[in-house]
DNA sequence: GGGGCTCTTTGATCTGCCGCAACAAACGGG
DNA sequence: CCCGTTTGTTGCGGCAGATCAAAGAGCCCC
């Protein structure tokens, strides 16, 4: 399913398919970070030059994309207009979606983070069917854990308490809410009910 | 200490002083999401173009900083060159924080996720002084289980545990570490050990 | 088809750390 | 100086959820 080892010296246009991005500790965790939508560009980190943090690796099949060397991000800003903001717009939205889970993974129980991790996925990768939402994309409840960062077995107990209550439907590597308004209604916090604050303060 | 309701239509050059950003979710949760170094630029996100996201609140004090307004932004990226990228650069490194925050929440237990913010805080407001490092900003145990997502009272139960092991020295609002080496060798992990990996899948 | 693999489920146990409660200490203001 | 407020300390009980163990189910490939 993946062939790694791609050096990431470009910049990358995703035209089709799916793409998480996931980090591995010293110690075997994975965590994934995020996942790119169709139409997204990815591999600014690099482009905006971060040097001296680790390469990642990267893992490909069957996307299609369209790849352009580093280098020659600075030419296509100053050459296309549209171009740059659209791409820094995606890069202030991911800045903004790691916030809120950073905001999530320290504040939200692990039942909670599930639930926004499901809703953050729902309208990036669902199609909807007759009943209910599918997610197109095969997603293993060991994929969730490392989203949410908990353990493999408690998604395992939370989805089968889903499913016992008609929330969710779940097949291996497979998952459809068939009523995704109950998922954050079961849920008490308003979903984007948070505010930011800028605290400063002189030294000495 | 707060002066709160500025309203975050600019874009920010911090000169001097230390910035706290931070989240209120609405239970009242607060979250430091990151600190600001001076030299660095801030209100970026916005700059970047992402909307209908909250506005954040402002708090400020005795704080010296450039601003001008948001709509400037492209100009000032299109007259000047390093500006922009230097500016990028910051976006960058931010990125890869968070990337390293959220794996940390994810994976670490919380004794080594204190390290981990203390030993952030230390290159960026620490001070050298005979016995050891002085962070010059004064800070809270609420402030750190603030930014560790955990609680108050396990902060001060392990900040008391290191006193005893001469590790740190503190006092109210005020930290120093005496031994800051111990800190990151009383754990196991090495400190950059993380590699990425992007995996990639056709939908359907 | 069958063997091996990956993915999932369920019960039982264990523990990190959160939260309560109560107190001590440091600061600040009049 | 006294008193209210903010901050820090410590002990203890409880619980969410990580971990262990073991078995069942779906998938791929030879």
């Amino acid at each position: 399913m993946l062939s790694k080892g791609l050096h990431v010296d470009r910049v990358f246009l995703f035209l089709d398919g799916h793409i998480r991005v996931q980090r591995t500790t010293a110690q075997g965790d994975q965590i994934i970070l995020l996942h790119i939508a169709p139409g997204q560009v990815f591999g600014i980190g690099a482009a905006l030059g971060h040097k001296g943090y680790p390469d990642p690796e990267m893992a490909a099949e069957d996307c299609v994309v369209l790849a352009w060397p580093n280098r020659l991000w600075p030419e296509f800003v100053a050459r296309y207009d549209g171009f740059a903001s659209q791409s820094y717009a995606v890069v202030g939205e991911r800045l903004n979606d790691m916030h809120a889970v950073i905001v999530e993974m320290a504040t939200k129980q692990v039942e909670q983070r599930l639930v926004a991790a499901l809703l953050r996925l729902i309208p990036q990768m669902g199609r909807k069917v007759d009943d209910g939402i599918d997610l197109e994309f095969p997603i293993t409840r060991q994929n969730i854990s490392d989203m949410t960062g908990s353990a493999l077995l408690t998604v395992s107990r939370l989805l089968s308490a889903w499913e016992k209550d008609r929330i969710v439907v779940s097949q291996r590597k497979k998952i459809s809410a068939t009523a995704p308004h109950r998922l954050s209604c079961g849920v008490v916090w308003p979903a984007d009910a948070t505010t930011s604050k800028v605290d400063l303060q002189m030294s000495g």
